[in-house]
This record gives structure tokens, C-alpha cells and sequence, in this order.
DNA sequence: CCGTTAACGGGACTCTTGTTCCGTTAAGAT
DNA sequence: ATCTTAACGGAACAAGAGTCCCGTTAACGG
């Protein structure tokens, strides 16, 4: 993500080296130093690049040009868009914010509302999701990684809902998971339905439908 | 929609002569039948074409051959694909189908989300909503097409929650609005960030959890 | 039925996107 | 320090998307 700092290691997708023999050596090649540089450099760029034109408008040759780095690098290493955003949905995995531990699971669940709905609002962040939201619907690999990616969002948030059950506010087959994503669910819907803001207000009443229907036993196991 | 039975006086969006003199007649020109035929027939390539190939893929001259309509006059009356995906959208939002009426706010609830589910799940139907989700990301004149769109889907089953109001099943300042985009919102949200998949079982739990809100008051308006 | 002209359609043209070829640079091993 | 070669980058090339020009077709008004 951030240029300087990334893990020097980072390897890349699928990539093959630049003739792909039927008979070279299996895997791992050379990651070291100017290749990590590199990738910061394009993913980096690909961030500026979907925030500012969108994923349809998209372009291998532009982002080359704001990464500074030659073209036919970018289109060997990734290819397509898709694969670009597949990367760079892994690299977005690893930042997740922590969950919060306020010991109500009210508070909680508006917590996590509120970070969500910060989130979709913001002009960089909402772009940038709103664009890794399209890719995902145009390519089987970016959809992967961004299936992924909610997976480990939706985890980090989940002991909240699981602690709640302990706690015997919640009944005990409760999907900690279903709740997680229900609180998400109306402020994705919203963003993409309706030009409706997603104020602090609509992250709140998302959060307290969650709840009650949690309470109300709407989503327990089987 | 449809070849044949398309209303024949369906005007195009904001579209000038061939020539857009600045001092023409204001609008309506001549959308009578040859003008209505290519406009049906071009929508209809664009359907399949989205299908196939979603709206990132979608190409205005692929467009014009799949339709056997010249490519200028796609490229001229469209001019660009989310112009095109606004004109569809438009067309689509006056085929939606009647609410349910089962006097019972569970069971219309489930209807609606069962649609809803059943919608997304098609192979053909649930590609084009995909599609059109991505373009009114894409481009602005779909996006308010796009909400348009869901104002008139959510208006038509708006009653079922007034009418249990009007039972006494539901907090008289209920927002009906609100609860029927609260059935919708989970099946969206796991459409696009799960994989998995769109059947009655989770249609049913995002009705028995919205109507569970509901009931709690989640859904009070102020 | 006839005239006017909005709208259609073919073909040439341009500019952008993506690929290929091959020489250059620097990572990693000895 | 030196060698090997993975990975980078420039330039030429091919393919395709979008635009322009202008002749043709068929709505609509009289």
C-alpha cells in the first residue's frame, strides 16, 4: 500500500517469468528490492487511479505513467485490471482495523456502523471501495480476493456478536457472522441505491436493526 | 424492452440532430417507428451483451452489430455506454411486478424478498442487475437512473408495511420505505461480498430479521 | 400523394490500448 | 568482487474503439 514500508517480500500473483518456458523451475524468483518497489509504486498509483476515474476508466498504460515505471512492466506482471485489483485487495486485507471492545453489544455493532458508514462516505475510501465493488463483478479473481477480504472484516468484528451470546444477550445459536454483516448490509445497499448520505444517523438505525433482530432470533443456525 | 411490443412513441433520453445547431427547436422530434425499432433493438443487444460480457466489456460497436444497426447511430444517439445503461434502466423500471397482497406483513414480507432473491440468483436477470449496479458507479446520468429505478421498486411495496401499520402490527411512525430496503439490503450485500448463494432459506431470514427490526422500532422515523 | 428533414448507415480516418522484440539493469548466489 | 538471469523499460507494431463526412432512407406535415 504505502510506498516505502511495504513487506520487502511481497510476492507477486501468478506471474510467470518473462518467457514462460513449458519446462522452468516451479516458483519463487526474485522479490527482492526494485520488484517491491515497483509493485508499491503501480498499486499505489492504482489507488490515486481509481479514485479519480473509477475502475471502468481504468487504463494499464496511465497507471505506468503515474508510477513511473514502463509500461510492458505493468501489463506483464498483472496483465489485466482484474488481477491488478485481486492484488490489490490482498494488500488492503492486511490493514484492518481493530474491533472495538466497549463491553455492550449495542455500542459495539454502532462502533463497527459507524466505521463502515465513515468509510463508504469518505471521497477516497468510498471511491476506492465502490471501485474494488466493480471489479469484483467483472473478474473471478478480483471477486475472490474481495470475498476474502470481507471474510477477514467480518471476523475481526464477530467476537463482539460472540461475546454478546456469552454474556447471554444474544440467544446461543446466533451466526456472530450473519449479525456482522447485517449491520453492514443497509449502508452498501443505501451507497449504491440511493444518493441518501450516509450520516452517522443511518449508521446508528443500521447497527440497532441489527441488534434487535439478533435479540429477536432472526439469525440463528439452521 | 422487448423487439415488437415496445411502446412506439418511447422518446430517446437528451439526444439532438444529427447537427446540434445552437439555435434548434427545442425537443421533440420524430420518434415514431423506424426511430423506436433501433431504440428496442439496441437495448435488447444491450441486455444480452451485459449478460455476457457485464458492463466493463460492453462495446457500442459489438453493440451495433449484435442489434444490425449502424455503428454511427449507436455511437451518435447513445454517445457512451452509461448514457446507453441510464436509457435501459429507464425502460426497466416500467416493467416492475406487482406487490404481494397476502394480508399478512410476514408473508409479504418473504414474497418481496423471495423476488428479490429469485432475481438475483437467475443467471440472466441477476448479470444485468450486476451490470447495472457497475455502471451507475460508472457514470452519474445512470446512477440517478439507477435510484430512480429502485424509488419505483420500493414505492410498489412500500403498502404491505403501511397496511400492518394500519394493523397495529408495526409502530404507527414506521418508515415503510425503510423496511423494505431493509429486506433487500442483505441479499445485495451478500450477492456482492460472499459467494454464497441466494436461496429461500436466506431470502427468508432477511425478511424475518427486517420485520424483527421493524417490530422493535428500528424503523421509526426522527 | 409529395416535400422536407430527422434519423439512419457505410466508409475512411485518428487515437488509444495492448502486444512483441530485444537490449539494459540490478537481485541473489558463489 | 563476479556471474547468472529475473525483472525492467524503450520502441516499433497490430488491433480496435470512437469520430467525421456525406449520401440514403423513411417519418411526419401539408
Amino acid at each position: 500500500m504505502t510506498p516505502e514500508n511495504a513487506t520487502p517480500d511481497a510476492p507477486a500473483p501468478g506471474t510467470a517469468p518473462d518467457a514462460p518456458a513449458p519446462g522452468t523451475a516451479p516458483d519463487a524468483q526474485r522479490p527482492g528490492g526494485r520488484t517491491a518497489r515497483v509493485r508499491a509504486a503501480v498499486l499505489r498509483a492504482a489507488e490515486d487511479a481509481l479514485v479519480e476515474v473509477g475502475f471502468a476508466g481504468l487504463d494499464l498504460g496511465d497507471l505506468a505513467r503515474r508510477a513511473e515505471v514502463g509500461r510492458t512492466t505493468v501489463y506483464r506482471r498483472w496483465g489485466s485490471t482484474g488481477a491488478l485489483m485481486a492484488d490489490l485487495l490482498a494488500d488492503m486485507a492486511e490493514q484492518s482495523l481493530p474491533r472495538a471492545r466497549t463491553g455492550s453489544l449495542r455500542d459495539d455493532l454502532r462502533a463497527n456502523a459507524r466505521l463502515v458508514a465513515r468509510t463508504l462516505a469518505d471521497p477516497r475510501q468510498g471511491a476506492l471501495f465502490r471501485a474494488v465493488l466493480v471489479a469484483a463483478t467483472c473478474d473471478e479473481a478480483a471477486a475472490e480476493a474481495l470475498h476474502r477480504f470481507y471474510l477477514v472484516r467480518v471476523a475481526e468484528w464477530a467476537p463482539c456478536v460472540a461475546d454478546a451470546v456469552e454474556r447471554g444477550e444474544l440467544p446461543p445459536d446466533t451466526d456472530p457472522f450473519e449479525v456482522v454483516r447485517a449491520v453492514s448490509a443497509p449502508l452498501y445497499y443505501r451507497m449504491l441505491t440511493t444518493g441518501d448520505p450516509l450520516d452517522e444517523a443511518a449508521a446508528d438505525r443500521a447497527a440497532d436493526a441489527a441488534e434487535a433482530a439478533a435479540r429477536a432470533g432472526a439469525y440463528r443456525r439452521a
